[in-house]
DNA sequence: CGATGTCCTGATGTCAACATTAGGACATGG
DNA sequence: CCATGTCCTAATGTTGACATCAGGACATCG
């Protein structure tokens, strides 16, 4: 037993139900700018306003929505601008993990991500799922950001890890064949500079990797924005 | 008006609860490792449990303090480990700060960095009150992060700034002339740098300025780690 | 005497009712 | 027709009571 098993957490409703509304936020359920109400939320979960607030106030933690005081929270926007924050700091974000992984990984992280490399070719052979692509290519980053030991580094991914996901998820919507042709290709190359890269040229493709998947992103979005906002009520 | 009046935000008793109890942590009332019980809170600020809940919440958003289920919040401890932790990622964000806000800073910005180094100087002049001292080296740092002008990165900022307070406030007690004597000189380059320097001496030397803090914080921790629990009640 | 099971206590988790508020619909006056 | 003030409503903010749980004290058994 490497790991010490992961502790049996029992984790409270507020935390099953941030589970719930992120996964309908991936799904497209709540596409960007809709009012998530709590009462709403707390009926159709069977569950209290108060978990359900406090659920919320975890997406928020995460980025994923925004509140304000007395106004209900939405989910966030894709504009550009938000792309080019939130990449910006994954890009040091990432840089500081490659780097630090490069000394702290142990040999079962290392074999874990060649791991989700495999699973990556395997997923394309059968068909390439785009949404379970997407969940390898974040769980192979969560990895090297484990690998590398640092709690408060983990705790900043965290912040910024719906959020890309999110992106992503749009990015292989609007360019699925090139995604599907790098994906592999790329982290492939991560995985062997972590095992054995020097390490300026790790920081540097760990940037590039990051700054690959920006510019995918914008080029698929809108000159302005992506706003799409599809309001569930029509305004009569 | 610069800034466009900063928006008459009504916060809510969470946030007033929050910043009551951070400052009580930062006055030594709540040393390292004392737990936050929600009742006890709830009676002495006057507000209900749910509340404070809520407030609790922000703290350890902010790294101040650590839950888990049906477990009280404690004050964090201030080991060497975390200490690494905390200025690693620090390095990595001063650094992105900086060299973005290099680009994107106004002239505002700049003479209110310039404004800050000059309180630096007023205070020693003054007497030289640490926590004082402190609050303005924050305050510095904030207005690199706001001139950058990235909110994911802000956040960032946020979710460590508390800790770095807590750490400095360790280290002036610790090594307070060792402090004094090289605040206003390091702060007064990164202002002339941000203004004028080049790209790269600045990311250089606003890692430097984080390496400085933490060795000058390391050297003042005992072997281990500094617990220093205080029980409020004995075991009788 | 050590290991194990039971109970108790003090805390957090959850809930539903009540208070407050933002934002818009509407009426009014210029 | 536009500017302004008033009111209403649907949402969030706040609260106290009740349910549940973790950890330790204690008794019991081997």
């Amino acid at each position: 037993m490497s790991s010490a098993l992961p502790r049996a957490a029992r984790r409270g409703l507020a935390d099953e139900a941030a589970d719930l509304v992120r996964a309908a936020i991936f799904s497209g359920h709540f596409p960007p700018g809709a009012a998530l109400r709590e009462v709403e939320l707390a009926e159709h979960l069977q569950v209290s306003r108060g978990s359900v607030r406090e659920g919320l106030a975890r997406l928020e933690r995460e980025g994923l929505v925004r509140g304000g005081w007395h106004r209900s929270t939405t989910v966030i926007e894709v504009t550009a601008e938000d792309v080019q924050e939130v990449y910006a700091l994954r890009a040091a974000l990432d840089r500081l993990a490659a780097t630090t992984a490069r000394r702290a990984a142990s040999a079962e992280h290392l074999s874990e991500l060649d791991r989700l490399v495999a699973g990556m070719e395997a997923e394309i052979a059968a068909g390439g799922d785009a949404h379970r692509l997407v969940a390898l290519d974040i769980a192979f980053h969560d990895q090297i950001y484990r690998a590398a030991g640092n709690g408060r580094l983990v705790t900043a991914w965290e912040a910024i890890r719906s959020q890309v996901h999110l992106f992503q998820l749009r990015r292989v919507d609007a360019a699925y064949d090139h995604y599907r042709a790098r994906v592999v290709g790329e982290h492939r190359e991560l995985a062997a500079l972590l095992r054995s890269g020097d390490s300026r040229t790790l920081a540097r493709r760990a940037e590039e990797h990051v700054d690959s998947a920006r510019r995918s992103l914008l080029a698929g979005l809108p000159a302005r924005a992506v706003t799409e906002r599809a309001e569930a009520s029509g305004r009569r």
